[in-house]
DNA sequence: GGCATGAGTATAAATTTTTTGAACGCGGTG
DNA sequence: CACCGCGTTCAAAAAATTTATACTCATGCC
């Protein structure tokens, strides 16, 4: 237990000095002194017990025992290295981008295929996300928010401004016109898309509403559940223009003219990934296609 | 290639630290402290390129990316680590000694019988050695050498004293006889072990016969070979009572009562072989046999 | 709701390991 | 017989790792 797997790099720098027949020519290939190597080598000789290389004053050449271990390591660490450049290789060119379902299906998918053959070798993975504590769990390389930018926990950057307003189907559009706004958004359930977002107060006090501590509030975190609760009068909801479709064919009606304009999508680089190569150039195909 | 496979160690403590649910378990496990436990991944995710553990506040646990790169090295290390418990354990129970034909077969092979039984573990091979400087390619572990002790790089160990006196074949007993060892001696070949070897006059020395420069010297290196060539009357040799059989057979005739005495058998543990346990086992029991 | 707990991280200092650079000794070569 | 190239050695320097300590943060327990 004394010592504690210390010796894998030295078996692999081993293999390497193995293949010349001087220290003093390992040395020079390898950037290193002839000191080094020889101290490198006396070391794993000690750690081992056993002598690997005869010395002449000619140069080195394996004992026995040095051929044997060459063999018995050689296979396991170009293994290791294959696998690891495979890997890496692997990791350089996939990206798993985290969105909403929503933004996926309205803005992204249309969008998708000039990517795709833009970058034919970038191995692309849309991954739907709820919650943002998600990606934590879900290794996303990047991902796509909404809001207006606060509590995120990465680097944020704006790409396409999408002001929010609230909507509501036919029944409810008929009744916010009988009434009025402020008296009929105390009839309604206010849909929100979490338990701590602040949307709906944003807007109260962009419209100077009066904020309302209200019991009836639903959480509906997907957009795309939330635009169909909405269309099924389950309430209102504040969405952006990705549900121009629906406004168009009826289903939708914009109820106000007050929008929360510094809302919007982001694109949220997570601060424990790294930024990898396939990662700035989505990012970049994003801010381009805004 | 800037860096020089410096990152086996980090993967090897990888695949240990990711046994673990956290770094501050695995720090304890391992004898260190969780920030050197923080600093090692730290490095290896920035020598990788990836992000290998999720640190949360109870713990960490492994990425998709970690996982795949622990199944992608565990193989490989186990793999490295049995070979080399393997080959130090083979190692570690044989030996391999060097001797002369000559010696293996009139001394060592009578007894290594109860060596053998004494110590069945022990995998043991004759390496039939001419020249000394044979040792140094044939990965000998131990070498029994005839001479007076000098002029060998090693531990050098007397075990066995073997006084070396001239022995001839009949004929030249005859010729001893008759002329006497001084007028005889100048008509004899001389046979000598090595080219360098300076036992002839040092018996020349030891009876107080004139040295003298000859050229009719025949080296014969093998005394198996050199015993036939003197029962063949080719010249006189130096021999000592190994050679027991043929004179009580009366193929060969003793010359001389003077002798060398400090010449015999030598245990030589070459300075650049590692001292094994079963060298020492096996250098203990030819002393108990001496 | 406050606060102790246990996790990973950050930092600087201490320690260990590795590398360097300049001898040196050895042995083969011209 | 001097020279050259090679491996070794050693002290000093450089680099890497570990430690100790403090810090942040989320969790769990009153």
């Amino acid at each position: 237990m004394k010592s504690r797997f210390r010796h894998h790099d030295l078996l692999r720098l081993f293999l390497e000095i193995a293949r010349h027949p001087s220290f003093s020519e390992a040395a020079a290939a390898l950037n290193m002194t002839k000191g080094a190597v020889s101290y490198q080598i006396k070391t794993l000789e000690a750690e081992l017990g056993m002598v690997l290389f005869r010395r002449t004053t000619r140069g080195v050449a394996l004992t026995g025992e040095g051929v044997k271990l060459k063999d018995a390591c050689q296979g396991h660490f170009d293994g290791i290295e294959t696998q690891l450049s495979a890997l890496r290789g692997k990791l350089a060119r996939s990206l798993t981008v985290g969105v909403s379902t929503y933004f996926a299906a309205r803005w992204l998918s249309p969008r998708l295929m000039t990517f795709m053959q833009a970058h034919q070798d970038v191995q692309l993975r849309i991954q739907p996300m709820i919650e943002f504590s998600d990606h934590e769990v879900q290794d996303i390389d990047l991902a796509v928010r909404w809001g207006n930018g606060g509590r995120n926990n990465g680097v944020v950057t704006p790409f396409l401004p999408s002001p929010a307003y609230p909507v509501g189907n036919s029944d409810t559009a008929r009744l916010v016109d009988e009434l009025g706004m402020e008296r009929a958004i105390s009839q309604l359930t206010l849909l929100r898309d979490r338990d701590d977002s602040n949307a709906w107060s944003d807007w109260l006090e962009t419209t100077g509403l009066p904020q309302q501590t209200r019991h009836d509030v639903l959480i509906v975190p997907d957009p795309n559940v939330r635009v169909q609760a909405v269309v099924d009068g389950q309430g209102i909801a504040l969405m952006d223009d990705l549900v121009q479709d629906e406004l168009e064919a009826g289903k939708l009606f914009r109820l106000s003219p007050a929008e929360l304009s510094d809302y919007g999508y982001f694109i949220v680089q997570p601060s424990y990934a790294a930024v990898t190569e396939p990662a700035r150039i989505f990012s970049d195909w994003l801010l381009s296609q805004a």
